[in-house]
DNA sequence: GCAAGGTC
């Protein structure tokens, strides 16, 4: 009998279908002479320390260099404290069985580092010997299932990937574990004080934007504004220049030939142009831009929205959620128009699914080369019943952008007018001739600035128009504003992208800080630490994390190079290098990092009060 | 008590 493994249920139910299996078994499917079983996710992780000897939290064990890592079985919080994951250890039970039986093992975990490793973490765990196959498409449609199946590579060629999931996997334990107990131990505090290669930076990019944001002192500026007129229609126009100073702004003001001076026609119109901007529709959601927008139109948290969406998956109404691509193949694409008619009736957009049903669809979200592991999120085409009020929202989200994807091109006629009266102004105004794909939510574009005009009156160059109006305007400059989740998150997407090193640079081009799974978690984390806080939107860090901060804002654990710099190691390693001499370079570190930081948390406290200019402000943990 | 990674 022949073991298909999948990653987890979704999978192998996928695959089975694909074979004609259909027999639902405890943990398993059945036929045609194949089983298809699963994981979910991973289902071992390196043990924690004192598996290794390393009891309690004491100077003495640091730093802790594991000299061969254990496996062990998944935890999970209960009331009577944290005990292996019962469903994860039947789950294993029955892999064991299976692949007991087995006369060939098929493994069709995701193709990728992690798939990798969750496969092999499980098969070593067993103590299985028996060779295996590895099926790898980046499709779960039928056509490129059994495509994989016709083309499976000998387990082997994998070694290389395991090698570098598995140096990952240590490296992230070795700093994590040893960072985290000597800035504890050091700092004298009883909570936990944690530090990683993920959570650390992402605490320095929002302690930094924090104190940029307080420590911010306003410039003042000054413009000049007038009105113009023309046949009774009134628009606003700005100086082109800004002034430093209330003395030159007004003296502009006095050189305006406004009417109440005695000008009746003032305004010379030096030039009129007008173009038309064409908006392509946006990209299909990943996880993370659905996360973002949940955020800014309903306020949900990231970790919310990955729920709901969990949810949402769970019952078969969306595709798996947790993609990073926003592209769908052309398979996917073929599935679309029916997908967009089950919408006809939905009583907010289903007018635009009417419309999209009789037009030539947009192909930008239709790009088989960026399709990953998984494809951008969809509807199912399933129909939902009885939604909660959140589900509903963050499905509609979904259905939404689908139909915005596949929509035509929103075109905006931009006007710029620029007016002379002693010196120089422009008015600016954006008029939307055609929506396209903006009529399916059907609302304002958010990035309309306040001195602009909706529609401009039609004017022509070298026109004389009188000038009711004229004023001073006072106005300040702007620190960056704090972060929310949705800008964290675009921030963790793109972090690393100003490296100067080129070729670390390169190595976290598709990657960013941390995975589209695990952003939300990091987010949670910071907050379960006491290190930030929620106030409102916003994230802001407290006294504890600005503390951490200053330990070690200037160590490389705070910087996202250090991702860059693994990557670059990782992907090295994939093709071949050495695994030993990067293990080396990581247990250096470690032995660095622990030792600095069992220095450096003793003025933990003292520090977290310096660096802001007004202290107080700083968020304090509400009890 | 601790990392980051994956998922129900």
């Amino acid at each position: 009998m022949k073991v298909i493994i999948a990653e987890k249920p979704s999978v192998a139910r996928e695959i089975a279908k694909v074979f004609g299996a259909t027999a639902k078994k405890d943990g398993y499917m059945e036929g045609k002479g194949y089983t298809f079983t699963w994981a979910f996710g991973h289902l071992l992780q390196l043990a924690p320390p004192q598996e290794y000897g390393f009891y309690g939290w004491n100077v003495q064990n640091l730093p802790m260099l594991p000299p061969k890592f254990k496996l062990s079985i998944r935890k999970v919080k209960t009331k009577d404290g944290i005990v292996e994951d019962p469903s994860v250890k039947k789950q294993l039970d029955t892999i064991k069985t299976l692949f007991d039986e087995a006369t060939e093992i098929i493994v069709a975990t995701d193709a990728g580092r992690e798939g990798e490793l969750i496969f092999r973490y499980i098969y070593y765990y067993l103590k299985c010997k028996k060779p295996f196959k590895r099926l790898w498409i980046s499709s779960q449609t039928d056509e490129a299932i059994k495509e994989g199946f016709r083309n499976l590579k000998p387990g082997t060629d994998y070694d290389t990937l395991f090698n570098s999931a598995h140096c990952r996997s240590q490296s992230d334990w070795l700093v994590g574990m040893n960072a985290t107990q000597a800035l504890s131990i050091s700092s004298g505090s009883r909570a936990v004080l944690s530090l990683g290669r993920v959570q650390t930076p992402t605490l320095a990019m929002i302690c930094s934007r924090y104190l940029e944001n307080k420590n911010f002192v306003p410039q003042l500026y000054y413009q000049v504004s007038i009105q113009v007129d023309k046949d009774g229609q009134v628009f606003r126009a700005i100086s082109a220049d800004s002034f430093k100073t209330k003395e030159e702004a007004q003296a502009v003001v006095d050189k305006v030939e406004d009417v109440p001076s005695g000008f009746p026609n003032g305004g010379h119109i030096l030039s009129v142009e007008a173009k038309p901007r064409k908006e392509p529709p946006p990209l299909l959601h990943d996880l993370s831009s659905l996360q973002q927008e949940a955020n800014k139109r309903k306020g949900f948290t990231a970790d919310q929205t990955l729920g709901l969406l969990q949810t949402l998956y769970e019952n078969k109404l969306v595709t798996y959620p947790r993609t990073g691509s926003r592209y769908i193949g052309d398979d996917v694409f073929a599935t679309v128009p029916t997908l967009i008619d089950k919408f006809k009736e939905h009583p907010e957009f289903g007018k635009q699914a009417t419309f999209l049903t009789g037009t030539k669809l947009n192909k930008r979200s239709v790009n088989a080369k960026k399709v990953t592991d998984h494809h951008a999120i969809l509807p199912t085409g399933e129909t939902p019943h009885q939604l909660s009020n959140d589900l509903q929202a963050v499905y509609d989200l979904v259905a939404a952008r689908m139909l915005e994807a596949f929509h035509q091109e929103c075109i905006k006629e931009i006007t710029k007018i620029t007016v002379q009266s002693g010196a120089i102004f422009t008015a600016s105004g954006t008029v939307i001739s055609s929506a396209g794909w903006r009529a399916v939510l059907n609302e304002p574009d958010e990035e309309k600035k306040d001195e602009e005009n909706a529609s401009l009156p039609k004017v022509q160059q070298d026109e004389r128009l009188p000038i009711p109006e004229k004023s001073l305007l006072e106005k300040q400059t702007k620190p960056k504003p704090l972060y929310n989740e949705a800008s964290l998150l675009k921030a963790l997407e793109t972090a690393g992208k100003e490296i100067e090193d080129e070729e670390l640079r390169y190595a976290m081009k598709d990657s960013g800080l941390g995975t589209p799974a695990t952003r939300a978690s990091i987010i949670e984390t910071l907050i379960k630490r006491d290190y930030i806080i929620r106030e409102k939107k916003n994230l802001v860090p407290t006294q504890t994390g600005l503390g951490v901060y200053y330990v070690v804002k200037d160590q490389k654990i705070a910087q996202a190079e250090l991702t860059g710099n693994w990557e670059k190691r990782l992907e090295e390693i994939r093709s071949g290098a050495s695994v030993n001499e990067f293990q080396q370079e990581i247990k250096t570190y470690t032995r660095n990092i622990t030792q600095e930081l069992l220095l450096a948390g003793r003025n933990l406290m003292a520090k977290s009060k310096e660096g802001v200019n007004t202290p107080q402000i700083v968020a304090q943990k509400t009890a």
